[in-house]
DNA sequence: GGAATTGTCTTAGCGGCTAAGATGTTCGGC
DNA sequence: GCCGAACATCTTAGCCGCTAAGACAATTCC
């Protein structure tokens, strides 16, 4: 790396590092006040973030999870009220796990906070910082992702 | 909010919660690769990042477990050899819980890694860019750390 | 049409978590 | 100094979710 001093890329570490441990906090506490689980809030975040509805086994891979322990989840979910289990038409032996958007407007006061604290912090940039700050998360995402796969 | 339009908020969300959910599968990962479940590398995180050594209870209280699982933690901890039980010499109820540094160098190349991925994101802007990089990011931890703390 | 494959569910067993109580240590009033 | 209350951690019982293995149902391939 070039011209960067090495307190700089520790201050960034540091902010990383941070980051990282608000989140895993900040996921805990979203899914208790939801009355889930982390498991259970994380797959449910993997259906709600898919392009169409996910099945269970798909769930299980993308979780990590085995496919015994998914049927618990979306149990715990259906019985919840968040999903539905639907037959895929096309192949009857898939479950078709549908989000029930309904469901969310309680919680959403959670991520309308949230949203509004991402508002406060992008409200002290201008025009030209939010794009550089864009770049950088997109970036971010990007290399994150890969490095994530691979580890 | 004043100049920004809807789409700008939209994507600057989007980044956060797909940043969020590869923070929770990094975190998930790297735990498996130094044999610990997730929530014995949380709480293994947080005593790396206090300032001296935690007690068992100040562990408890931080990770939200009950001091009973947080015997567990440190049982294991000290098994896999990252931890050492102290007592403290002025308070002896109270145990004290002390990283070994030495046991992270096998792990070195994992967090190696993640820098190397950091510099090669940061290596895509200027001094003047990495300035509102980390005004940003500045702000985006702290109001983020509000934010967790009442919710 | 029958065998192999695929997708989900069921079950047994294991391990971590909570809550409650046991044990050992310190502090405060006398 | 002594005794009881408060405190910090550990122990135990019971519960619940996870894994692995196998059951069951639907599909695909010959």
């Amino acid at each position: 790396m070039f011209g960067m001093e090495p307190e700089v890329l520790e201050r960034f570490t540091w902010y990383m590092r941070e980051h990282s441990a608000l989140t895993i906090m900040f996921h805990t506490k979203v899914a208790e006040q939801m009355g889930l689980s982390a498991t259970d809030e994380k797959c449910l975040d993997l259906a709600i973030r898919a392009e169409g509805p996910l099945t269970a086994g798909r769930i299980a891979e993308l979780s990590g999870l085995s496919t015994g322990a998914v049927t618990g989840v979306i149990d715990r979910l259906e019985r919840a009220g968040y999903v539905r289990r639907v037959r895929d038409p096309h192949d009857r032996r898939k479950v078709l796990v549908e989000v029930t958007p309904a469901e969310f407007v309680k919680f959403g006061h959670l991520f309308e906070k949230a949203q509004a604290s991402l508002v406060e912090v992008l409200s002290h940039f201008d025009e030209a910082e939010l794009q550089v700050i864009e770049r950088y998360l997109q970036l971010q995402v990007e290399t994150f992702r890969k490095r994530v796969i691979d580890t």
